[in-house]
DNA sequence: CTTTTAGTGAACATTGAGAGAACAATCAAG
DNA sequence: CTTGATTGTTCTCTCAATGTTCACTAAAAG
């Protein structure tokens, strides 16, 4: 999954995070790993950014958050932080004195999805407080959009998706689509004699056309929440 | 995740609410990071509120509460859910104005927002209540999207735009600009040589430059909700 | 109502950090 | 050998983070 100096990379910044609880700068990685430049470190980064291992804010100044560690864990502590959207559950282990307010709902969020990617499972980690008139009814979860395959459809990247989970899904809905088992992928949902077809919304991709059989439906996009900074 | 600076305010914040319960002031914070300033403060505090540390509640003296511990833990208790919200009980027998946030918020709606036409004010007719993690600090409203002047943003018909109600805004953020005081649109704010432009994002629209002076920004977008049906 | 204290935020200057283009070197796979 | 991915490096440009001053608003106290 990674290359030696992104494994390298992310170790040490997992370290420096363990440690000092400050993200280290570009400045500091580069010494770290010996190079001459800060590009190099750029590009490391954005790689482990684009493969699911760390968050970022976008132009802010060591605003790096581990997300997953290799697969060799180490002896680290394992789940890490995984909220950027402030983990009630996690945060606060203790009593919630006052339920949310009826009209909210509480649902979990279950990680990342992209076009190509495995979702990563992050079962339970966090809750995300979501009003209730954006949801229909039935269980529901979220995933974090990660990619832009989507943009059309007016789904950005960092996007959160709020999914009902479903097996069924009419054409033209935009769902959750498993791949032969293997990859989830956000996507228009159009059936054509026997065949799925998932569409993305980019003209940059091209749609996929599957077996019925290869395509189980997760969920169908309910609803979406962004923020901006 | 964290700058020096923003780790050290951290774990002072944090250090004053374990053993006395009260929040620093601004002055305190100041001298213990041997500022000669509370802005620097403000904008420490506003940064860690923006990476989602901690809470605050606007205008409010010594209101802040800890979130999330950088990852270093530390000598710390646990996770602490030390919601001092301002003083202690003591100091205040009556009523608390606000209750301690929960995850949360409820924001008006105001009506419906479209490029040309004046917002229909429908003052406090109705709340939206929205997740507190979608927004930053201040004070919010809700408007209903109409058109698809800003689509290739990710922003459509019908969508909800979460707005902080702000005089201010940097070049490149979406606002809510009210034209000569009649026509509130949602657009991109951009300044050029004393004048403003304000930047539909759709190709078939066009810019439109304005005096400073016939341009009053209303707020600027901090958030999107969108339901599916 | 007036003062005092706390918090907000604009403005300006300085320094450090991050983005990204450009180009060369290495190495594994075909 | 050619191709493509990864890496090392240099340079440039913009912007974030910080320190500071000052003016202004909101909330508590008298």
């Amino acid at each position: 999954m990674l290359t030696r100096k992104q494994h390298e990379l992310l170790r040490f910044i997992q370290a420096r995070l363990e440690d000092s609880g400050i993200s280290p700068s570009f400045e500091e990685m580069k010494d770290a790993l010996d190079l001459k430049s800060k590009s190099g470190v750029h590009r490391l980064i954005s790689a482990l950014e684009e493969r699911g291992f760390i968050r970022r804010l976008p132009n802010r100044a060591r605003a790096l958050e581990v997300l997953r560690q290799p697969d060799d864990a180490g002896p680290t502590r394992v789940p890490a932080t995984v909220s950027v959207i402030d983990a009630p559950a996690a945060a606060r282990p203790v009593a919630r004195s006052i339920p949310p307010a009826n009209d909210v709902i509480e649902i979990p969020l279950h990680g990342r999805i992209a076009a190509g990617v495995p979702i990563e499972a992050l079962e339970g980690q966090s809750m995300l407080p979501v009003p209730a008139a954006l949801l229909g009814s039935g269980e529901h979860y979220a995933l974090e959009v990660s990619g832009d395959s989507m943009v059309e459809a007016g789904i950005l990247d960092g996007d959160f998706a709020l999914v009902k989970r479903t097996n069924t899904a009419r054409d033209g809905e935009i769902v959750v689509a498993l791949v032969r088992g293997e990859e989830a992928t956000l996507k228009y949902l159009r059936r054509e004699n026997g065949l799925i077809r998932l569409d993305p919304a980019n003209a940059a991709y091209e749609p996929q056309i599957y077996a019925a059989d290869d395509v189980e439906v997760q969920g169908k996009l309910a609803g979406l929440l962004r923020r901006y900074h």
